[in-house]
DNA sequence: GTTTAATTTAAACAGTTGTTTAATTTTGTT
DNA sequence: AACAAAATTAAACAACTGTTTAAATTAAAC
C-alpha cells in the first residue's frame, strides 16, 4: 500500500514496536524513543507528524500484506483441512514475527477511539473473515468439514489462543521448562501450533453429540 | 482474603475498574478517577498510598474467591466432562461479570514490573492449572479423556477465545448484528460458551490421526 | 561555488502527571 | 461540650507529557 518510508523512519518504528511492546503506547513518551533510537525528540513529528500517527504508521506498516499473503494461500492446490493448517501457521508467524505490536494493536484499539485505525482494523478483519469463510466452505462442499460450523468464532479460538499463550509467557515459560528464547520459541513452532491445528480441525471434523 | 476495605474504597475500586478499562492504566489519571468518584484526589494515596497499588488492590478484590469457586467445583458430584463445561461457565462469567478489568490485568501484568502482582498472578494460575489437571486426570482414569492432551494449553484455548472476543466486541457486534447489550450478553451465554465448550470436548475426546 | 531544500538540533511551550503537605472539616468517644 | 482520630480539602511540588519553533547543519541541485 504505502511504501514510502524511508530508513530513518523505519528504523524509529522499529523501536517503537519494540518499546510499545515493553511498557505499552500510553507507557511509551516520545522521548523514550528518541533516546533508544538515538534521534532528536522533534524527529518523530517530523517524520509521522504525532505520536498518533506514529502508531497508525506502525500498525499499517506490520499488517501490510496480510491480505496479499491470505489471497495467495487460497490459490494454492492443497486440501482445506492442509489451507486451515496452513493459515494457522501464517496466523502465528505473523503475530509471533511482529513481536509485541499486534498486543498493542488489539489493546489499543479497543482503548483509542482513533477513527482511522478502526476503520482500517475492521476492513482487515473483514477481509481475513472472508478468506477464512471461502476455506470452510470449500470443504463443507467436499464433504470434509461439518455444515453447521460459526465460522466467525474460528478466528477467536486461533489467534485467542495463541494470544493467551504470548501474553502468559512467563507463566508458561516457567510450568513448561522453556528456558531459553529458543526452547520458547520452538515450543510454539511445534507443540502450540500443534495443539491450535487440532483443536480447529477437532472442531471442524468431528461430530458433536449435543445434550437436549 | 483482604476484606478491609470500606464503601468509600470500593466506590473508587469500581470508579478505576471503568476507567482503566476504558482507557487503560497509564491512560487514566488519578484526577480522572477523583472526578468521576467525586473525590478529592488525594484519597487515592491516602485510602490505597499509590496508583500502583491502588491496581494492586482492584486486582486482589476482583480475583478473590475464584480458587474457593474452583474448589468447589471439583468437589460437586458431576461427570469430568459436565465439571469442564461448569469450569468454562464460570471463566466466562466471571471475566464477562467483572467488565474489562480482566483485559486491564492482562495488559498491565506482562508490561509493568510489579513483582507483588506478578507473583500473586503466577500463584493464582498455578492454582487454577492445578484445579483443571485434577478435573482430566479424572476422566482419563474413567476412560472418557484421551491419554495425550496437554494440559497446559487447554487454558489458552478456553480463556484466549473469550478474550479475542471480547477485544473485538465492536467489530463482532457489526458482523453478528448484535445490536444491544442484552443481544451481546445472550450470544456470549449461548453461541460462545456452547462454542468454547464444543472446541474443548472435541479436542478432549475424539481421536485425532496425526499426519507423518 | 552558490543556492535551495531536507534534515537535525536545542530550547521552549503549555498541560498533565503522581504525590505530598498542611490546614480544615467531619466523625466518634468520653 | 471537649477532645482525639479520621476524613477531606486546596494548593503546591517537581517531573514528565506531546508538540512547536526557529536556528543550525547537512545534502542535493544547479
Amino acid at each position: 500500500m504505502k511504501t514510502d518510508l524511508n530508513d530513518k523512519q523505519i528504523q524509529i518504528l522499529e523501536v517503537a514496536e519494540t518499546l510499545f511492546a515493553e511498557k505499552g503506547f500510553d507507557g511509551t513518551s516520545i522521548r523514550d524513543i528518541s533516546k533508544v533510537a538515538k534521534i532528536n525528540i522533534a524527529m518523530v513529528s517530523y517524520y509521522f507528524g504525532s505520536k498518533d500517527l506514529l502508531l497508525e504508521s506502525l500498525i499499517k506498516h506490520k499488517t501490510g500484506g496480510l491480505k496479499e499473503q491470505l489471497a495467495n494461500l487460497l490459490e494454492e492446490n492443497l486440501e482445506p483441512i492442509e489451507k486451515i493448517n496452513k493459515l494457522i501457521e501464517l496466523y502465528i508467524n505473523r503475530i509471533n514475527c511482529n513481536r509485541g505490536i499486534y498486543r498493542i494493536m488489539h489493546f489499543e484499539i479497543t482503548t483509542k477511539k482513533n477513527e482511522n485505525i478502526h476503520h482500517y482494523f475492521t476492513e482487515l478483519k473483514k477481509s481475513n473473515l472472508k478468506s477464512l469463510e471461502i476455506i470452510i466452505k470449500e470443504g463443507q462442499a467436499k464433504g470434509i468439514f461439518r455444515k453447521d460450523i460459526n465460522i466467525p468464532l474460528i478466528t477467536p479460538t486461533i489467534i485467542g489462543t495463541f494470544f493467551h499463550f504470548q501474553m502468559n509467557k512467563d507463566f508458561y515459560e516457567e510450568i513448561l521448562g522453556l528456558k531459553t528464547d529458543t526452547l520458547y520459541n520452538n515450543y510454539i513452532k511445534t507443540d502450540l501450533t500443534k495443539h491450535i491445528q487440532q483443536t480447529i480441525k477437532a472442531l471442524l471434523i468431528y461430530e458433536i453429540a449435543t445434550k437436549d
